[in-house]
DNA sequence: AGTGAAAAGCGCGCTTC
DNA sequence: GAAGCGCGCTTTTCACT
């Protein structure tokens, strides 16, 4: 049982069955039902209108309002496609931790820029600590993955020092763990 | 001008102007249409079928069978909302380098296990290297986050050390830069 | 496997409470 | 801010190529 995340735990019995507005403050913008569809559409981002409006209780037509100004306000960035690169050809994953050495912040910025456009980036990470960036990327062979980090990186005069770690299983946690 | 990436650098001069089936061998199941109907999704996983459709040049029932089948074959494992963690009332991000102890292989399945299903956890990297997981966690406050570690991965009798990265930045790569 | 037409279901604006 | 109605379009099935 976990007795830590501490947030909006208000011990309070959820009971929405009564018509009316929502007794709830709200911490930010949201209401519980915000929260719920995002939940959803978290789990299933093809998720229908109607199956989301009945999932929470509320008219189709409000739902769509809902969402529409969830995306509007940003909250919803946008719906992707989860894709197994391995079954795109692309087998192999790593994350690079890297240490930059330039002292221009135009040669920052330079690498900042052209690294998520490099082919099997998937993201980009800038960190605290003892490393500045940590690269998240897919390959094809080991080869490709070693020419790509000797190619891009260890060729790149911002970068003083690249360690790949292969990546062996990657977990995404499910959605209900955020709440 | 990349001279790396070194995939499907057959050098052949894609020309798809002409009808009837695609001469392309296709290096796994997927011809040059369903890599097609995966960059959409990737990009926009609402994309409406007809649109899919129009885009890929097939006609919408082909279309739909055509995503259903990516889906059936796990090359689109599912869609999901991008959402907006700040706005969600968790503004911080970290990745966190864990070092294991453990000798017992039950022990260690119980931390892989476990994990994935913490308040605020995205993801759970397995790796090469020093460290042997990172983990990618959302916290509301430096405070909870300290919390997260000391109560989650510190007190763990699996985890020797745990070593956290705050991150400042997460850019995601455009999904047509893996093709 | 790909297509076209027809039926079922949904998106989404408008009006009312 | 939420619900109900209704039109138009999209999705989805099915017989056919």
């Amino acid at each position: 049982m976990d007795s830590v995340d501490g947030l909006y735990s208000d011990g309070m019995p959820k009971d929405r069955r009564s018509p009316g507005p929502a007794p709830r403050p709200a911490p930010d913008g949201l209401d519980e039902v915000d929260r719920e569809l995002v939940r959803l559409l978290t789990a299933d981002g093809r998720m229908a209108n109607n199956a989301l409006a009945e999932a929470t209780g509320i008219a189709p037509s409000t739902c769509l309002a809902r969402v529409r100004s969830l995306r509007e306000r940003g909250v919803i960035r946008g719906f992707h496609a989860d894709v197994d690169l391995g079954a795109l050809g692309q087998p192999l994953q790593a994350l690079i931790a890297i240490r930059i050495g330039a002292h221009s912040r135009d040669e920052i910025d330079r690498f900042r820029s052209k690294v998520p456009g490099l082919p099997g980036v998937l993201s980009l990470f800038h960190v605290s600590g003892a490393n500045d960036y940590l690269l998240h990327v897919s390959a094809a062979t080991p080869d490709a993955l070693r020419e790509f980090v000797l190619d891009h990186l260890t060729a790149d005069p911002a970068v003083v020092h690249a360690e790949t770690s292969l990546i062996f299983e990657h977990i995404r946690a499910t959605p209900d763990a955020r709440n």
